[in-house]
RNA sequence: GCGCCUGUAGCUCAGCGGAUAGAGCAUCGGUCUUCGGAACCGAGGGUCGGGGGUUCGAAUCCCUUCAGGCGCGCCA
């Protein structure tokens, strides 16, 4: 159990004695909320609890806090307990107890930091999902990143989580980039053709045009029309997605299962979704389309399924998708990483999830903003069907994964970033995470040397630290269980790479204060610190899908 | 026009009901005979876009207004 919740189930107890005795008149008690100070003078943990049933009991808060603390069990955590105006309880912890932490860290291992939250909760979280009909961009890379480190929180806070990728391979984009590519085979055999409405105009397609004319052949335009676009069509998405995994691979970015559209009127999940939604009322036919009711559900306007010509829309593949997901595959919890440009799509898949009598709470919709380019001050724009692109293959050669992993990562999903190009090559000595890496590339140094020079500190005793930068370490160590919970409960992994950051300056503020390497029981206590610091360090780096380097 | 997201230090961003608003970069000044200086210590820099309100308390919640982004297809 995290110290915090343990505090604040200690208040409760406090604050249901203090009505039994008589001292507090029969409220409602508020939860006992617990948070971090943001200054040290007010000590590890603090409550605003008694400023909360101050108003409703009609006491002042100062003599409610008095009242608690008085009556609050005693805990091994727990050191000092203070009063402080106008009605907050500041906790101290034990430094005993504290100092205790770094044995306990060191048996944990890169366990450290787990927890029980998700109970073995089959989760699925699916993200990136991009058409095969393009390489990958900086945005996509953004969604690649914050999906795959989530899916790590997530299974560290105990979800039994399964990752996908949604290969939308039946739509009508697919049609249209198979005829892209015909007209481009077409072209570079010296018989012009008209590129299709909205077709794919970027180079890539020319490429692999060439490709695709050595591989099968030049003959294959001399075969009907629809046969020829059927192989390009094959050819081209086989080899699109080949390049997105290995772009994704680059990332450190792999899924469980890479799922294909077409599964889904294969094995007959279409039909039986549309079913479901039929029997459930929410189908109704109009000039000759099959719509979906979602009005009935609070959407502004309902949506077409199938279309007057009998071809099913995107979102109706979507929902026979989703019953997949709930229904089929029996899947507790659902989350989907979207782009920004899917925004309008979250309300009505929310209403076409609760039509088909799966509670809405169950899927989670997160939306990743856009992500603007830039080469120093110059704007790029990105866009897939026309014109140039800046790939994410090109920007994880330039900055390197762990970096792009690191700056994606540190803001929010619902924030747009900027991706400044120039900066994050040329910010590298300077870069956050260097920061991070090297202090963990500093504590395998010293622990190297530790066994070069023939030191043992198996039996170091972390009980006599005392130095105020052990202690702010440990105290930063302590935080991880609690980030992974933050992180997991918001579904935010932004906190990472800011705790990180926390966590190696406490490390190199210790470093510089306190000698580690030599002789004697303080020294063989420090080595057992570094340590365990860097067993914090790497699961911290490896929750973020980073490397942690023994060296750098 | 309507919906969603965002406006916090020069720049990029945290903080999203609690106690003097934080970090990184940039700027300026120190540390430089010991374990990796890709480091450490310190300083300056902010009417938290503007205006109302709710509250003992608001960057945080509500209303309004301005600015930017993304949506509002029988595209995906």
């Amino acid at each position: 159990m995290l110290v915090k919740d343990k505090l604040a189930r200690l208040l409760m107890e406090a604050a249901l004695q203090a009505q039994q005795r008589g001292l507090l008149p029969p409220v409602a008690l508020p939860p006992a909320t617990v948070e971090r100070p943001a200054s040290p003078e007010h000590g590890d943990y603090a409550s605003s609890l008694p400023l909360k049933l101050g108003r409703t009991a009609g006491i002042k808060p100062l003599t409610v806090a008095e009242t608690l603390v008085a009556l609050l069990p005693s805990a091994p955590e727990l050191g000092q307990v203070q009063v402080a105006s106008p009605g907050f309880i500041n906790f101290i912890l034990k430094r005993e107890w504290l100092l205790e932490q770094v044995a306990t860290i060191l048996e944990q291992g890169e366990s450290y930091g787990s927890l029980d939250l998700g109970q073995g909760t089959r989760l699925q979280l699916e993200f990136v999902s991009v058409n095969p009909t393009g390489p990958l961009h900086v945005g996509h890379g953004r969604g690649a990143v914050l999906g795959s480190a989530l899916a790590n929180v997530l299974a560290a806070a105990g979800y039994q989580v399964e990752t996908e990728y949604y290969i939308n391979d039946a739509g009508s984009q697919v049609e249209n980039f198979a005829r892209s590519l015909y007209v481009r085979c077409l072209e570079a055999r010296g018989r012009p053709a008209q590129m299709p409405e909205g077709g794919y105009m970027g180079s890539y397609v020319r490429d692999l045009a060439q490709e695709a004319l050595k591989e099968l052949g030049a003959s294959l335009l001399d075969r009907p029309e629809g046969e020829a676009l059927a192989e390009l069509s094959r050819f081209g998405l086989k080899r699109m997605l080949d390049a997105i995994r290995q772009d994704l691979e680059l990332l450190g970015v792999r899924f469980h299962v890479w799922f294909n559209e077409k599964s889904l009127f294969q094995e007959g999940q279409f039909p039986k979704a549309m079913a479901q939604l039929q029997g459930r009322g929410f189908l109704a036919t109009r000039e000759g389309a099959t719509w979906f009711v979602s009005t009935a559900l609070g959407n502004d306007k309902d949506n077409v399924l199938i279309r007057n010509d009998g071809t099913p829309t995107y979102f109706a593949s979507d929902i026979a998708y989703h019953y997949n997901k709930f229904l089929e595959r029996g899947f507790q919890r659902v989350i989907n990483i979207w782009g920004a440009d899917h925004q309008g799509h979250v309300s009505r898949m929310k209403a076409a999830v609760s039509a088909l009598g799966i509670e809405p709470e169950r899927l989670d919709i997160i939306i990743g903003q856009m992500v603007t380019l830039r080469r120093g001050g110059e704007v790029v724009r990105i866009s897939k069907r026309s014109g140039e692109l800046i790939t994410l293959r090109e920007l994880v050669e330039e900055v390197g994964p762990d970096a792009c992993r690191f700056v994606f990562l540190s803001r929010s999903a619902a924030a747009q970033m900027d991706f400044d190009l120039e900066l994050a090559k040329q910010e590298s000595p300077e870069n956050p995470v260097y920061y991070v890496q090297y202090a963990h590339a500093r504590i395998a140094s010293i622990l190297r040397l530790a066994r070069e020079q023939g030191l043992d500190w198996a039996r170091g005793d972390p009980l006599r630290l005392e130095h105020p930068a052990e202690l702010a370490l440990i105290r930063q160590m302590l935080l991880l269980p609690e980030v992974v919970e933050t992180v997991a409960l918001s579904l935010e992994p932004h906190h990472l790479p800011h705790y990180a950051l926390e966590l190696a300056t406490a490390f190199h503020t210790f470093y510089k204060q306190c000698r580690v390497l030599g002789k004697g029981p303080t020294s063989e206590a420090r080595l057992k610190l570094a340590e365990a610091a860097k067993v914090v360090l790497a699961r911290t780096l490896h929750l973020m899908g980073m490397a942690a380097p023994e060296s750098m």
